[in-house]
DNA sequence: CCTAAACGTGAACACTTGTTTACTTTCGAG
DNA sequence: CTCGAAAGTAAACAAGTGTTCACGTTTAGG
């Protein structure tokens, strides 16, 4: 079976979005699984494999859900009026579906735990960190924004984006994490209003000009 | 004398922040220093002991700059009628200041990245990680924003205080750390402005009523 | 039923880990 | 100059590392 190949990358995350990976052990994977760590080369070569298949595994669904985001944007891109409106009601959904995604989904959790403490030992892992994670996200935002027609689309960017990225960490160590979770969607519901009102104001500034 | 001492600790703390505690041999940092691993033990009796001075001496540190925030404080707090302006501004001249310290301060700066290493092992770590650079800070920040009146502290202290925390991460991977740390400051003084702006719309409600 | 592949075991491998020990060097105070 | 402590060295230590290998066990299909 493939079954217990899978069992053993998900537990590696585990251990490794807990320890890192140079701290945890090929026994450490096996003891856990209850089997000995000879077991575990019949189903990797190496113990760098099992993490390799991991950011496999992170990198194939993240073009998934990358395809099911843009797909239905067709949907859109008619009513130039409405455009910008549910374009960042768009942007503030799948923003809250993205803190959901990762902060309790089974696998981007620990993954992102896993990254974070990766992140400083080569250029890889800081690009992916910073990709998922950091700068990647406040870029998409801040391109959003200034194709709406934004002025400082990076500050707002920062401002809209970095609340989940905070709460993120937040989570992690709070007891009442559904109140985390609860406070980043009001903030991205705070902002998503600010936002459409000042492009209202924008709007009727350009209607008088 | 004891600046050996102090100069295993340095590159220790260095070598931690990149590697983690567990991923770094006693060998790599006497080798860092150009010593045998024996001698290390001539100063600290053990690899734990290292990291636990360490520790120490940002508790240490960070008591003194606690010291020096809160002291002056006496010089306002008369003045009722400007007294929140001029702690709004206060709070975002210490908010730069604190920005300029998590990411270029020689001793923070690693430490910061060492914690961020370490969160996830202990309870201990995730404390402290929390304190210094997550709901610590945070909690601060509500705290201020309640005792001004403002409603929803959470969420304005979430949006104040976020974009410092994600631009230490954007710091990290960043090219051109200088515009990083200008568009920290930039995102700092435009959520002043803000706040102080409502801050005065409050105001006026309040005297209508 | 037999076979062959897949899966798992446990001992061995060379190497690294943190720590200790006996011995040498360095060096400042009396 | 001398002496003794502080600082550094090199070798040894048991334990743990990732990896391999020869050997059982399970299991599914011809």
């Amino acid at each position: 079976m493939g079954q217990t190949k899978e069992k053993i990358w998900i537990t590696a995350l585990e251990l490794f979005a807990q320890n890192g990976y140079e701290a945890v052990s090929v026994s450490d994977i096996a003891g856990q699984l209850g089997i000995t760590k000879g077991a575990l080369y019949k189903h990797y070569t190496n113990k760098r494999a099992i993490f390799d298949c991991i950011i496999a595994r992170m990198e194939q669904q993240d073009a998934e859900r990358a395809g099911e985001f843009t797909l239905p944007e067709g949907t859109l891109a008619q009513m130039p009026e409405k455009y910008c409106h549910t374009s960042l009601e768009r942007l503030t959904a799948y923003s809250k579906e993205q803190f959901r995604y990762w902060t309790q989904d089974p696998f981007a959790a620990p993954f992102r735990r896993m990254l974070t403490l990766e992140q400083y030992r080569c250029d890889e892992m800081a690009r992916l960190y910073q990709q998922y994670l950091a700068a990647g996200p406040l870029g998409c935002v801040t391109d959003l924004l200034g194709s709406l027609g934004f002025d400082h689309p990076q500050q707002r960017a920062a401002v809209f984006y970095a609340p989940m990225f905070l709460l993120y960490s937040v989570y992690d160590g709070a007891e009442d994490k559904e109140a985390v979770a609860a406070l980043a969607d009001d903030c991205l519901e705070r902002e998503l209003q600010r936002l459409t009102g000042e492009q209202e104001i924008e709007r009727t500034n350009h209607k008088k000009a």
